[in-house]
DNA sequence: CACAAATAAATTGTACACAATAAAAATGTA
DNA sequence: TACATTTTTATTGTGTACAATTTATTTGTG
């Protein structure tokens, strides 16, 4: 068997279940906020900048408009956001918090820790998580380069 | 705000556009096969495993039969594997390679080394390489321990 | 100004992915 | 042997994802 095409020598294979894996421990400790992983996400960019248009949200999750629409207009139904054409140029849909939505933000703080202590019972090796985190952003930014 | 909901700091975001990231590069190297991703990883465990049960490869690919019953069937489809039910225990399906399905594996040969080439036009760094495999590999040891 | 080109969202169609449940068969146990 | 339990696969329902197309609007250019 040629070894390149074992599984278990694919690093896409790995990042995938890991990606998976995760959103399965993160799954518990949203269900409380009443957001999926994806709306979690949506709600992390919006509560670091209010307003943004859709195109940027786009840009910002890496996630398209046929992805986003109905996601947004679940969260708007959930009362957490309003999707409101600008007046300026009308083709751009701009996402407001709603008090509600921004209310949120405090019940999702102690999300990140819980998750960590969810995968790592045992505790953190800072340096490994720290060259961990570099290769990611690294590796990121070689896939995301002509975007 | 919080240091802690900034999206930057997100590890599973990371994992989660880097795999979608390193799934769009493979596709135009899987389309000539006639493979999706996921149909890609089924035939990479069945060329090491061929004939071997819905269970186990459910088990090796962390997806359920929700996912791959109706993927196995359009495999079936596309002529590459049979979908055989066990005399021995009516409840097992085997999944057994056609010649077709057997003979795309040197079609396939290629594809590792031409994804590495699209992702890192510029070489691998290999020792950086080797200790983002180790790091990836722990923390899917923790991710999956309990499942 | 007229109109081609570009842009932003939304829509449509296809393909996952998983939870929950169902159905069928095998196993364990009184 | 009866029958509850477990195991394996299939089905149903919900929620992503993305490609391709459509629609509406704006921008660029002669």
């Amino acid at each position: 068997m040629s070894e390149a095409l074992k599984l278990e020598h694919q690093i896409c294979f790995k990042h995938y279940v890991i990606s998976k894996e995760i959103i399965r421990h993160y799954k518990p400790l949203l269900e409380p906020l009443g957001l999926t992983y994806t709306g979690y996400i949506a709600m992390l960019a919006l509560w670091e900048q209010d307003g943004i248009s859709v195109k940027r949200l786009s840009k910002r999750l890496y996630l398209d408009s046929g992805t986003l629409t109905p996601l947004l207009k679940k969260l708007e139904q959930q009362g957490l956001l309003l999707r409101q054409r600008s007046v300026k140029d009308e083709r751009v849909v701009h996402i407001h918090l709603t008090e509600s939505g921004k209310a949120l933000k405090s019940e999702a703080e102690r999300v990140p820790m819980k998750l960590i202590e969810s995968i790592f019972p045992d505790g953190v090796d800072e340096a490994a998580a720290g060259a961990h985190v570099a290769a990611l952003n690294q590796l990121m930014t070689l896939l995301v380069r002509d975007r």
